[in-house]
DNA sequence: TATTATACTGTATATATATTCAGTATTTAT
DNA sequence: ATAAATACTGAATATATATACAGTATAATA
């Protein structure tokens, strides 16, 4: 199996979320959709490299006739614990025993995409987005992430939640979703910046 | 789950041993071949009475859009199938087979209460609670009801998911959280009013 | 240095596919 | 007795879809 590019990764988490959610493979056009090419094209040349990789099969002719393979995943909907944390300050990394406030139980395939933890959100600055105080975000442990995505952010030792805005190579805008809250500025050169991971959905328990 | 005929079950055996073994559903043409049906029509006739009975969902114009829904023997864990409902209007009951758009696997003790079924929700008339577009609420079914709670409810044939404020024995105000939109007043005497219940937690798949 | 792989836009088209319409016949409810 | 559901054949068609072809551009490789 020979190495993914980053975009590739990106298209088959796109096949796998569309078949989660859907129960059937996109189209090269619903690919386009999710991850905004514009050309068919970029879909299908992307296609035949995971195909070239041996990431998926592709049967000829068939419309939707995407398979991912190596995935005999029939143990996908299986249970797992998630540690809820809250937004903890410091160099302590993110799951320490010590930060975790609770676990709970859910099925791995819960979101969009595969998860790494809850984190507990404080405050209301993403209140618009619909975010609010207590919330569950479940968060994704990653650094591919892009301008609009919800973000967990390390600056110096204050973690955050905000949507990302990279203006330049050097710096990055972390939006918040309330008018009430101002946008923070990073200075990559001068500031010490982790990408923690992105949220891919969130739980409200009552 | 109304009754499923002999033939409808070869048919809906045939699609599950097709997605087993290609990785994606069958076209009307598919299913033809394997049954020995020679026109695509009976296979179409076949899916459109498993779509009304609850079996699967068929995506409209979309080739190959077939998923097959609760099916609880292959991905059944200590998890529950709950549905997930759009807002419905007319006197069809909430949980007939015809309104569940699709179900989810989720433990039972997953939100403070045990609840029925997920609403899919429809606008942003809840926005000021945290309540987005295609947010899905766990509902509870009950009449338990309290001044300040989430609540579903049911004017006419209409159905809503508001603020309860229930001002005096006739008189039941439903508040939206979005100043764009208008309390509801409903007057009891003259109004058809039901209470379907309430949103015990919320559940965000991006 | 030339070549291959990656990563795209944009257009075009053959065909794969859903879906409708017109029939026939049998069985099941009302 | 009549309607409605089941269970098909057969033909026709709009459109959804895969896929080829023509480009552009950059990074990696040999």
């Amino acid at each position: 199996m020979k190495e993914i590019t980053s975009q590739q990764q990106r298209v088959l988490d796109c096949i796998q979320i569309y078949l989660n959610k859907t129960g059937f493979p996109p189209t090269r056009a619903d690919i386009c959709r999710e991850l905004g090419f514009k050309s068919p094209n970029s879909a299908e040349t992307h296609l035949r490299a995971l195909e070239k990789k041996g990431f998926i099969s592709i049967e000829s002719g068939a419309s939707r006739g995407i398979s991912i393979l190596g995935n005999s995943d029939l143990n996908s909907n299986m249970d797992n614990n998630y540690p809820v944390i809250g937004l903890v300050a410091a160099g302590s990394p993110t799951l320490a025993e010590e930060n975790i406030e609770n676990k709970i139980s859910c099925p791995d395939d819960f979101f969009s995409s595969s998860f790494d933890y809850f984190l507990k959100v404080k405050g209301l600055s993403m209140k618009d987005a619909g975010i609010m105080e207590d919330d569950l975000v479940a968060v994704k442990k990653t650094h591919d992430v892009k301008n609009g995505d919800i973000v967990i952010a390390r600056i110096d030792d204050e973690v955050t939640i905000k949507f990302l805005n990279q203006k330049s190579p050097k710096i990055v805008e972390l939006e918040p979703a309330n008018d009430d809250f101002q946008k923070i500025i990073v200075d990559l050169e001068h500031e010490d910046f982790t990408i923690e991971g992105k949220s891919v959905g969130l739980l409200r328990r009552n």
